[in-house]
DNA sequence: CACACTTTTA
DNA sequence: TAAAAGTGTG
């Protein structure tokens, strides 16, 4: 039996249009801790996760790990019909049912609408994503990261990025014109991943990555988002447990490995604070943090130099998700998957896509 | 001879936009009360009835009854020459002329443009309306019941409408998903048509009809709009006066004749007046009519418990008239047509839809 | 010709 | 954030 209420239809209604062209079905995995989904576009070459964290919820009940598959173009009609700010119930697995029924209430109570979605069986290949330390983070405002690829893509079909100590480059090329767009620290470049996390004590990184500019690199990895900041214990900054039996997403055709990935950073737990932190953290934030709060600032950490190419038209489709949160986070290291994370109050989401190699 | 001007060309131009995909060509019946239109919609199952008062323009003059057939698209073409607050003078039945001329004038008469359509003979099977006593009626912001068929309409093709104790249901099953709109009495719910109707006294039909409202019919049958009130005395009703030889819209298919079934009413006839009222009414009005007034309140009244099942194609269609009045009245019985109907100082505009009988 | 989607304006 | 207009596609 899940009931999961949602003070904001609205966040789902945008989780929604930011996948449902990427990904046709899919399980929604309801656990004790949350929600989450995960699967590979419709032409198998891009990842997507998603993140409601339990603690999102205004109220959240789940007794035991249940997968609701659903056609995410259906539960998109379904999600149209509610009104951005109406209280959003979500339930399921009562007895029997095989379906996910969604309430509507309006905040005065004077309307209340509900929908039952069909739920259908989706062998979901679970993918293990692994927890990857990253050779370069770069933190930017959402808009302009969807600027970006939207301008680029108008001109080419893919983009290249480079990371270096001059910020990051993204530039492509196509049969009338070539674009490049180079970004650079908003403050110092490169600083490394250190602690820069939120507030919280910015152990991590090993010790300094000083931060700053430092680049560091070894120390710390770069991890997923928010890990960033907690590394200090151990710096592996694996996170990553989980990854071990399942297949991992390598990127490319793959799917490999489960996942866990996040595990340390239990990215979105903080995170939230980073996007919704704006208001918040601030105040704390020191001046690491400044630049993931800072709204149009463009944070650049780099252990290592990248260059990578990608799809343009994957990354337009992931830019969707802006709606969510003003940052996005890219991680890259050289020969592995792209991600691009958007973390929100709820949870997150994360898109991996893997490079183009060579020429094609 | 045909003279009329109206201040707001707006008017025209929504009245236009709501029926012009419904119905290709119609007669505009002017006479000295006013003109009216009525007609089927191209796959002659709902019936479209607008009427526009002759009080409701600066000037109207007609010496002689007069149909006007003119192709909609063309006319609609037409007006959009006009802006929307350009004063709109309409001419007709000039010696011999068999045009219909539209004279648009600007607020400070800089700009004057003239425009003449083709006439042509359409033969209308003039349909007589039954005056119908429904069972129900329910008044909403015209928002909130676009909102509700259009969200209805992504899932599947038919709506039920119950009207209960407990509110409004719309429900509509789909194929991926089934979805329930349930809308409360923002106040107490269920109150009877009696006499609320509006300030008058109601006498009814016959005689009163006579024009303003006093349509109400005796007793109170839930007449069309204003009329609702009425009920309490007799139940008869009937104003009917008119329908006498001529076809009556039975919904469906139908023609059968008259009818009587509706006896009672006469519909078309009184008509008119309930509509206009709400503007003078409104003043008199009593408590009731505040619900009419409350811009976000559904009212709804009911005599007996409703249950019919309706096209949403042709409900999504009716909503588009949301332009011409932030409130639209539902009126219901049991196996009748439903009467959808927005009043707008002018006149109105009505729609009739007749329910789908079992399962089609 | 109608429907749907996208963009722009309020 | 919502509503309206215009453009493009089927």
């Amino acid at each position: 039996m899940l009931e999961a209420k949602l003070e904001q239809a609205a966040i789902l209604k945008r989780l929604l249009d930011a996948i449902k062209e990427l990904v046709a079905d899919a399980n929604f995995e309801c656990t004790e801790e949350g929600i989450t989904l995960q699967a590979m576009d419709n032409s198998h070459v891009a990842l997507v996760s998603v993140l409601l964290k339990e603690d999102g919820f205004e109220e959240y009940r789940c007794d035991r790990p249940m997968p609701l598959g659903v056609n995410l173009t259906s539960l998109t009609k379904v999600l149209k019909c509610a009104k951005d700010d109406d209280v959003c119930t979500l339930k399921a697995g009562g007895d029997g049912a095989d379906t996910l029924s969604l309430t509507y209430e309006a905040r005065n109570s004077d309307r209340i609408a509900e929908y039952d979605l069909k739920l259908m069986d989706i062998d979901s290949d679970k993918l293990g994503i692994p927890e990857t330390d990253y050779d370069a983070r770069v933190t930017m405002p959402s808009s302009e990261f969807s600027r970006i690829v939207r301008d680029l893509s108008q001109l080419g079909e893919s983009v290249r990025i480079e990371i270096t100590k001059e910020g990051v480059r993204f530039t492509s090329e196509g049969e009338a014109a070539n674009g490049s767009v180079l970004l650079k620290q908003s403050e110092a470049i490169g600083r490394v991943p250190k602690k820069e996390a939120d507030e919280e004590e910015e152990e991590d990184e090993e010790k300094g990555d000083e931060d700053e500019d430092e680049d560091e690199d070894k120390p710390k990895k770069i991890k997923k988002e928010k890990k960033k900041v907690k590394k200090e214990d151990g710096d592996v900054e694996m996170n990553g447990d989980e990854e071990d039996g399942e297949d991992e997403y390598k990127g490319g055709s793959d799917d490999e490995g489960e996942e866990e990935q996040e595990e340390d950073e239990s990215p979105s737990k903080k995170r939230k604070r980073p996007s919704s932190s704006k208001g918040k953290k601030k105040a704390k934030r020191s001046k690491d943090d400044e630049a993931e709060e800072l709204p149009d600032g463009v944070r650049i950490e780099m252990n290592q130099a990248v260059n990578l190419t990608f799809s343009l038209k994957y990354l337009v489709n992931f830019s969707k998700s802006s709606s969510l949160s003003s940052i996005v986070q890219l991680m890259l290291s050289n020969d592995v998957p792209l991600l691009v994370s958007y973390e929100f109050g709820q949870g997150h989401i994360r898109y991996y896509l893997a490079p183009k190699i060579g020429d094609e």
